[in-house]
DNA sequence: CTCAGTGCAAACTATTTGCAGATTT
DNA sequence: AAATCTGCAAATAGTTTGCACTGAG
């Protein structure tokens, strides 16, 4: 219920987070940049503004409700976060992104980091990709 | 020699190419930020422009003598292509930032990418980490 | 001498912030 | 009603561009 998670990050019920939250939760889409989470609600129904789209999406964030990531296009891309970690497949031809998740890549990146002496915290792995078969 | 590679990218020998060129070389330090460069060259001896450096970074990664990373301090990182390819560890403590290459890793990737349907283009696989030891 | 290259200031893009009025509780 | 939240416009940060002048070949 979406409700219940902008109690517990301790936020209000205002239109535009419940707006921007079933965006994220019902779209076919699953990333977005602000500029374009924008558009689509205006488009809907006008009198929203950009900025609190970025404050909504920082504040989400913030509560681990939404991930951030920067991919090459120089926008922020935002999306839900569904509990499942992945990376990124960008496809270079089309702009489409595909999730993975490989666990032996996981492993193997906090062996590294502890191999150097350090703690893994976070990472960010980035494939950009073109369809195989042509050219 | 440097003056070879900025003549077979078709670049006039100047002298802020020359002084960028030379920092990046001999440097202790292989990750700069434009404003570092600029801030490094304008204390050295002035009269170069940060605009110049953007584009002579800009023109040099075109040519292939340098990398352009995004990590997440919000500016563009760059360094000299030294041919071998190699990741990121940044530490979150200190900024400082690490090189590490793992070729599981890198053939995993073209494999994973395989099995999406995609050649691998380029990738960018940073790790957030924190010194291990001290909490 | 010619054309590429440069510094400076202005433009741009993505994002953030200040503030007065609107909304949620 | 109190406090949070919002839209708008203005501010910021990083980077790019226009232009008249400078310098490399």
């Amino acid at each position: 219920m979406d409700k219940k998670d902008l109690k517990e990050a301790g936020l209000k019920i205002t239109q535009p987070r419940m707006r921007i939250l079933e965006l994220l939760e019902n779209s076919e889409q699953r990333h977005f940049s602000a500029e374009s989470i924008y558009q689509i609600l205006m488009e809907d129904s006008p009198g929203i503004g950009l900025a609190t789209v970025y404050r909504v999406l920082t504040q989400f964030e913030a509560a681990g409700l939404v991930e951030r990531h920067q991919f090459e296009s120089g926008q922020s891309v935002f999306e839900l976060n569904r509990g499942e970690h992945h990376d990124h497949i960008v496809d270079v031809k089309s702009g489409n992104i595909i999730e993975f998740h490989d666990e032996i890549i996981e492993v193997l990146q906090r062996e590294i980091a502890k191999e150097h002496g350090f703690e893994l915290v976070d990472h960010s792995l980035i494939m950009y990709c073109k369809p195989l078969e042509q050219e």
